[in-house]
DNA sequence: TCAAAAGTGTTCATCTTACACCCATGG
DNA sequence: CCATGGGTGTAAGATGAACACTTTTGA
């Protein structure tokens, strides 16, 4: 195959996009990294990510990759920072705008990605290290993750559709590496007034059986038009 | 000259910076424009910002812009969000950074830019149509502005060295569009323990002088660091 | 002496925090 | 019947919101 050529007048960075996939697991908020089969850093695990593509916005980019990396399909994707150290990458020049995305961890179990690379869910104490600046990067996401949810309603990307309060509370326990006392923690997310009380409960726990909940999508939009707050 | 030609295997975005200025005069919040003096939108207002070169990261891009075309330095600038449809400029696909900053207006009234090009302060009310996705990039920058008032002392910034709370509570008042109850503001503000009350009072006014204060740096890197929450 | 803004406290309602026991269920 | 977590209320303290008058100063 010949390569094509592109030529410009003056010198350009490439761009790329990378994701900082956050999962909830029983315990854990875990990461999702891919191994590299690339120079450079080949062998090392780094962030989902990849270059753009002309005539793709930066967000398509970020879920293109993401996608194709990892499997990975509509799920919560915002944009970070973007992170243009000339010496970021060994290789020359490249510009990264990373992005944070949330999934639930139970639909999604640490599979195959489609591509040839592997990937992998990560716990926060058994990280490898990471390729490129890609430790600064998720420092970053964590703490917007952690500065979001005390403010917006985002725990509920990590969790299954529907979920009991004390799941809720330990998300944002593990998330905020804080306890919090369980009845002051469910009035204040009750009387946010965004949650549905399904009729269901949990199955098959050896114990009393707690309630599920449902997020209320509509409600929430309504009530973020109205400017409320949704500090916890 | 030689143009000298950049080749490369792939495809690449053009790379720019752009950044949102935001200077507060006696009742206004303004926003500094430059006019464009080469086509796309020649002779059209559009935020100051340019091409990044290469080997200065992406940070060092938006400050030598900002200076170059505004005659601006030292001033307090950060990261908003990265902007990249793809058709976003009409000659090809570029990616921009944006940056806002803040500035004392007091100290840096409206001034001929550097270059060639015309600078200008404008207040919202004025605003003339903007190149590119100028307008939705500040529109982002705005609410990034009145989000960031509300949880970090960034009020300073746009004020002289010394200051009377009236002028601050007109600043929090301005941009949030809100009316503030003057003694409830000030507790608040003085609450946060970051002023220092000089022994100054305001010159020249025709009636009782406010007292002056200072922003203490210091005692708010301090508390910064302790995690104390700045809410007004 | 007047105009204009500076400066200052209290009350009431609301929210936050701390805290402990009974209940339902499955094994 | 026991172990496990589910579910619930109250009181005390802290915080937020509403509200009006006196003081100082220069013109």
């Amino acid at each position: 195959m010949a390569k094509k050529k592109f030529t410009y007048e003056y010198e350009r960075p490439a761009v790329t996009t990378d994701c900082v996939v956050f999962g909830l697991d029983e315990d854990d908020l875990k990461i999702l990294l891919i191994q590299r089969d690339i120079k450079p850093y080949e062998g090392q695990w780094a962030l989902p990510g990849g270059f753009i593509k002309m005539g793709e916005s930066v967000d398509d980019c970020a879920k293109r990759e993401l996608h194709e990396e990892t499997g990975l399909n509509n799920i919560y994707l915002e944009q970070l920072y973007t992170f243009g150290s000339p010496n970021r990458d060994p290789r020359e020049q490249v510009i990264t705008i990373a992005y944070f995305a949330l999934v639930n961890l139970i639909d999604h179990r640490p599979q195959a990605a489609t591509d040839a690379r592997n990937a992998a869910w990560f716990a926060q104490d058994e990280l490898p290290s990471l390729a490129f600046d890609h430790k600064e990067i998720l420092a970053k996401a964590k703490q917007r993750l952690k500065g979001k949810l005390k403010y917006e309603p985002i725990g509920f990307e990590l969790l299954p559709k529907k979920f009991t309060l004390t799941q809720m509370q330990h998300l944002y326990e593990i998330i905020l590496e804080t306890k919090i006392d369980k009845r002051n923690f469910r009035k204040k997310l009750l009387k946010l007034d965004i949650l549905i009380e399904t009729n269901e409960v949990e199955q098959d726990v050896a114990r009393r059986a707690a309630k599920l909940y449902k997020f209320d999508q509509k409600k929430y939009n309504k009530l973020t038009k109205q400017g409320i707050n949704f500090e916890i």
